[in-house]
DNA sequence: AAAATAAAGAAGAATCATTCCTATTTAGAT
DNA sequence: ATCTAAATAGGAATGATTCTTCTTTATTTT
């Protein structure tokens, strides 16, 4: 099969240069309010397919961790994330990945890993502050 | 406000005892269908609205690994799964949940952490095996 | 054990994030 | 400059999940 070509076009390069100004894992629908301001006339389905197609390719993360929205992140780099059940919001934890347990993982597993998703859950400092104010 | 009682019918028991037989995450399709042979009058919304009752109440868990479908999983001791990108099935890793990696989470996170997910990502035996016969 | 009441169920309508469709435009190759 | 496969805009379609209304039933209370 001869291989597609990869076109670089403004919506997909906005599309790519906004979710890299974020680090709140935005869904579709924000990438696109946020897009329509320098494209005024870009579609959502333009949206959802160009995330869809970088996701693919591994240019981008699709997280699914609501079971609600599609959730994209710009960052590639292995990384485990924490998700408030109260805010629903997402962030990073900056803490070094035990490479060790992935390997450990590939040793008791008879197949072939090739990467992982690790969400803690919980509730976050700003939301617990706020129902001590109750 | 007063504690709302959790009622014992036949709809829900047979929906907890079905998902106790099952290792593979069913979705609510699945059990519905199945549920149903026992129970022919059962509706999807009651298997809908159970599995959520059940999931918040920590009875069961509810996953959303694929972003298409909620799975659902008895079994709510903390464990790791591998998820198959070719034939979508997903399965437990048995490998000892390293506890100091989520305690090392909890101390470089500032927020009350409650649980976790991971998933692995890949190519199962199977499907390895029978990319082979191409 | 019967009456009271609040939770749960059945059936089907509604929601809405995502995907699909078609005609038109455009990036990159020749 | 021309050609062609990708990509886009706009809107329709899809389908998993939730919601609504009325009825039934599991518990609690006399």
């Amino acid at each position: 099969m001869p291989k597609t070509i990869f076109k670089k076009t403004q919506q997909r390069e906005a599309i790519i240069s906004f979710l890299k100004t974020r680090k709140d894992h935005p869904t579709a629908e924000t990438i696109y309010q946020n897009v329509r301001k320098e494209h005024p006339n870009i579609s959502l389905g333009t949206v959802y397919r160009n995330l869809s197609i970088l996701a693919e390719r591994g240019d981008i993360l699709k997280l699914t961790y609501d079971g609600k929205f599609d959730h994209f992140d710009a960052t590639t780099e292995p990384h485990c994330h924490f998700y408030c059940k109260t805010c629903h919001a997402v962030s990073d934890i900056e803490t070094a990945i035990p490479s060790a347990f992935q390997k450990k993982a590939k040793n008791s597993f008879d197949g072939n890993i090739h990467g992982f998703s690790i969400f803690f859950y919980g509730i976050c400092k700003d939301c617990e502050n706020n129902s001590d104010e109750t």
